[in-house]
DNA sequence: TTGTATGCGTTATCAA
DNA sequence: TTGATAACGCATACAA
């Protein structure tokens, strides 16, 4: 491998001059730019960007934890990234975390070794106290996610409202018997969907029964196994909330492989609206997430902070849309 | 940033014996090792990688480029790459190309400036000529892609037999106005699918017609505009075979809106068999491929590439499976 | 077992 | 405009 030293003795210049000449400087005179420009094409030079990354302390890339590859939900929020990032000549690399907490402490690490400048995390499992202080010394967004009370540099919906906003929707449309499918409660974002499904039953009148509620993780394959005990229970379901598309859909399917039609005989409603939702038989009323918008303004952000700014507002809310399709029976009921 | 030298300093020993701590070795005494220990904790030390990278010249971590990451076939692969990757002790990041050729040479970089130790590369759009450039020099593999006539490392299915076996059993099936849905013929894979519909259709003594052979790229959007001009043409079709489930899913959306049944009415079949496919409606036809089990293969190539060794085998073909569901009508006519 | 000193490849500082 | 040299943080060959 030629290093620049070997360009600067095959060009007859110093270090120095053969750098600047890497670097585009133009204080440079055309003479020796052209002689070290021929020993670059004649050596293959490739800058050594580890080493280069030693000394300017930087490595222009950033890091975008993802909770699982899998989930189509992330992918517009990549996107979205990815586009904010490339204007501002940052690289973007993604980590999969496979649902494992391990991993994300892991790359949580990469910054204090200084491999990347900055993290965005679309999970938020690692423990309140080790990202409270992570954050505290390197830049640090959270997007999708967030945690309870805490000041935490992130962008999100309110996922309260949101989910009260489809539960009614239900209700209005005349269900009573309505199951819950979610994942792990120790997600927050999970809880305040979860909690807004409460909070909507209350405000009607309906007793909670904590048994049309199941937990499980957030797959197709979850979404299935969750729907398959709700119904092992024999109990009166009428309908679905399950607290991501991708769970529904997986839900949907237990329902068609017994012969249940949706919205007929139940009906179910997502969260997220991937691309599949509308897609699907019959398409998924659920609740849109501006995932672009929400992957643009969140690498916004990280910019800000590995510039050393201040950040005008911590907490950024974005508005989320009810989507209504055919699968809560507008086309039966409304 | 606390640095080594900073441990050194206030452990009161040299940097040699504080690295030495760092690093695990067994032949410091306890004595010193524990001054070090407390020290690490003290400052809170935490190795700089990059110096470590630059000085190692490893970063033990892989790139794998993924050519759009919303397409979900690639994301078993990648869970096979990650599975044996952590195995061996390697980094695995992600590099989503969005379908952009440029963005697939820009990552082929990292390897000739030292950032990655070697590429898993599951598109193969770059030129020929520097791929096999690129391969003579560092560690790369090629997954689900390969690029004619070319030895270099790869891992794939035989894409002609495979699609030979669902264009025949579409015939089995009485079919003989089959359409082909396909992305960019530059891309080999794509090719070797179009040839099976070819051979298959030769074969049959049924002439072919290449207005039944559209081109898009690989999405559900595509798929699903491709159909419309298939069908916009007003030809007589009585069947599509789509040269990936993605865009097989995109011509069902198609078809159901414009109130043609599948598979009374035109029967569709796809190929990767992703996991979508068996939940759509009606369940998709197909051909899976063994992705975990290429993503597998790929990396243990990867590590023997990346420890100097040669392969065995530079050219692995797994064996794929006909999947036979409802969309091309076994019930209705098996 | 321990410490000294050098180099990894680059960029930045300073003086010329 | 140019060049000599130090420094980034670490690991290691070598000497003690």
């Amino acid at each position: 491998m030629a290093t620049i030293k070997d360009v600067a003795k095959y060009a007859g210049v110093s270090m120095a001059t053969a750098s600047r000449v890497v670097r585009g400087e133009d204080n440079v005179s055309p003479k020796r730019k052209k002689l070290v420009e021929d020993a670059i094409k004649a050596l293959n030079y490739e800058p050594n960007a580890i080493a280069r990354q030693l000394r300017q302390k930087e490595t222009h890339s950033v890091i975008v934890i993802i909770p699982d590859i899998r989930n189509t939900f992330f992918h517009e929020i990549i996107v979205g990234i990815e586009k904010v990032a490339f204007q501002n000549g940052y690289q973007v690399l993604l980590a999969d975390m496979q649902n494992d907490v391990q991993v994300e402490e892991y790359y949580f690490n990469s910054l204090a070794q200084r491999q990347t400048d900055g993290i965005i995390s679309l999970s938020a499992n690692i423990g309140r106290r080790l990202m409270e202080e992570v954050s505290s010394r390197y830049p640090v967004v959270i997007a999708c996610q967030y945690i309870d009370n805490s000041d935490l540099p992130n962008v999100t919906i309110d996922n309260i409202e949101a989910s009260k906003k489809i539960m009614q929707h239900l209700i209005d449309r005349g269900y009573r018997n309505i199951g819950h499918l979610t994942s792990q409660p120790n997600i927050l974002l999970y809880r305040d969907r979860f909690t807004g499904y409460c909070q909507v039953l209350a405000e009607n009148g309906i007793t909670i029964d904590l048994e049309l509620v199941k937990y499980g993780e957030s797959s197709l394959e979850s979404g299935y196994e969750q729907m398959c005990a709700l119904l092992d229970q024999k109990k009166q379901v009428d309908a679905v909330f399950a607290a991501g598309d991708i769970m529904a859909i997986g839900a949907m399917k237990a329902l068609t492989e017994r012969g249940i039609r949706i919205p007929q005989d139940c009906a179910v409603v997502g969260f997220d609206d991937i691309e599949l939702s509308s897609i699907c038989t019959p398409p998924l009323t659920t609740i849109r997430q501006p995932q672009t918008k929400m992957g643009v303004m969140a690498m916004n952000m990280l910019c800000d902070l590995m510039a050393g700014k201040e950040l005008a507002n911590r907490q950024v809310v974005l508005d989320y849309e009810l989507v209504i399709r055919e699968s809560c029976g507008y086309s039966t009921l409304g």
